[in-house]
DNA sequence: CGTGGCTTTGAATCATATCAACTGACGTGG
DNA sequence: CCACGTCAGTTGATATGATTCAAAGCCACG
């Protein structure tokens, strides 16, 4: 919301020279249009990203053919960063939207370790803050029945595009068709359809063709068993021993 | 198996100065008894841990009283990690076995940040690694049947044992009671004791009390849609830019 | 009287059956 | 891509008993 390097900058304040740096990114600007695919599982690992505008899924490929959404990327949120470690791309970014991004190389990233410690630790609180992200997610995906899943789910994306400015009265833009709501949830896309047509039923949402907008948010909360994300920002680089720092 | 800071120089080669800083993690040596807590959610993030011997449960609790394990931690795993970028501990540490680990102080990590860029960029493309691992547990419990979650964990369990030096002739040590499996894999303790039975029939594996062993492992990979993690050692720095660095 | 070893007891874990509820599969049309 | 039926298969809920394990208590012996 306030600056583009929100991910990195919420945990650790960067000088100036470092947000020129990162600033430099923006040379590879590229953009890309609803369904295209950014980057395929099983490519090789050359450069990560950074989303500037749209929305973005990451998921992987089961080889009975079924698809995993493991993360629905909002603008502001790099991408691709899981499979530094790997020697090929662990998963696939497609776009849901017509998007913006940069592609960063890869040799980047340990360039940047090397000169900017206060952004390696961004990136690495950032990446840790993911983890969290995934273990809730995972949390609803394994445990609840799949009308809490559904709520779990929209309340966090509520939450995130809350805090990207992406709400305007209650409501927000939905790109989701019901299959990527299925993949994402681990459901069918059948079932999917039905549940959201029982949580439309409840009134705490409405459907409004491709925009959604939350009636009653504490009822949806009463549907999930998962509890609110205790995530703090503002922590970290303090906390990580550098009080002058930077 | 190697190194005990093997999950840090697997991507990352080390000086004998950073490893000689690392092992001063060892002052801080502790241990604990099974079913001991190392660490509650909601408590504040003083440390991380540093797991030396025996199994550790990662997990999370929901408000309904379930509890969802995240992660099954096995000797030579960095512990509590995610919780850096949190002010109250994310995740609940539990001891399946006694255990000896090591408590290091989050400060430490700043610091480290600092003055060893590549134990820095050992540590980043670790928590990449887990967020892999992650998206990949969750592929798994998403989708499969119960039958093939079971079998999918009992496969990469197998492997990261494998990999720690702990199977001996297709076989290792079971701590995990069925409510624990249940909790890790999103359903109740009495589908999972169906399950289990179900899977010791098939002849693909062996229960032997406390101890199993894998029969017949390509049956097994048959029972699991997802496909084996397509991990890679040794990259990383040196694709991170820094070829004769360090 | 103190200590080692046995026994009792209770909790935790695993096994199994039955029935209800949830979810997936298939088909059809807008 | 979404809406809506029907039916079959999977999973969850509840109940009950067997088995294992460990801690506490007891007894006998030194």
């Amino acid at each position: 919301v306030t600056s583009p390097f929100h991910r990195i900058e919420e945990f650790v304040p960067l000088t100036p020279e470092a947000i020129t740096r990162l600033s430099l990114w923006k040379e590879n600007r590229r953009v890309g249009r609803r369904l295209d695919t950014i980057r395929r599982e099983g490519d090789p690992v050359g450069h990560v990203y950074f989303l500037i505008g749209g929305w973005v899924s990451s998921s992987l490929l089961m080889s009975d053919g079924r698809r995993q959404i493991v993360k629905i990327h909002l603008p502001g949120d790099m991408l691709g960063f899981p499979s530094l470690a790997l020697e090929k791309a662990g998963e696939t970014l497609d776009a849901l939207t017509d998007i913006e991004f940069c592609a960063i190389p890869a040799v980047e990233i340990g360039q940047l370790f090397e000169q900017y410690p206060a952004v390696a630790a961004g990136l690495f609180l950032s990446a840790q803050k993911e983890r969290v992200a995934l273990m809730q997610e995972l949390s609803w995906v394994g445990s609840s029945s799949s009308l809490g899943r559904l709520a779990a789910f929209l309340l966090d994306l509520y939450h995130r595009l809350d805090a990207a400015g992406m709400v305007t009265n209650q409501g927000f833009d939905w790109p989701l068709t019901q299959t990527h709501l299925g993949e994402l949830l681990g459901m069918t896309a059948i079932h999917t359809n039905r549940m959201f047509r029982q949580l439309d039923k409840t009134g705490y949402i409405a459907r409004e063709g491709r925009h959604i907008r939350v009636i009653d948010m504490h009822g949806l909360r009463s549907l999930t068993p998962s509890m609110p994300p205790p995530v703090a920002s503002r922590v970290g680089w303090e906390r990580l021993g550098c009080p002058g720092k930077s």
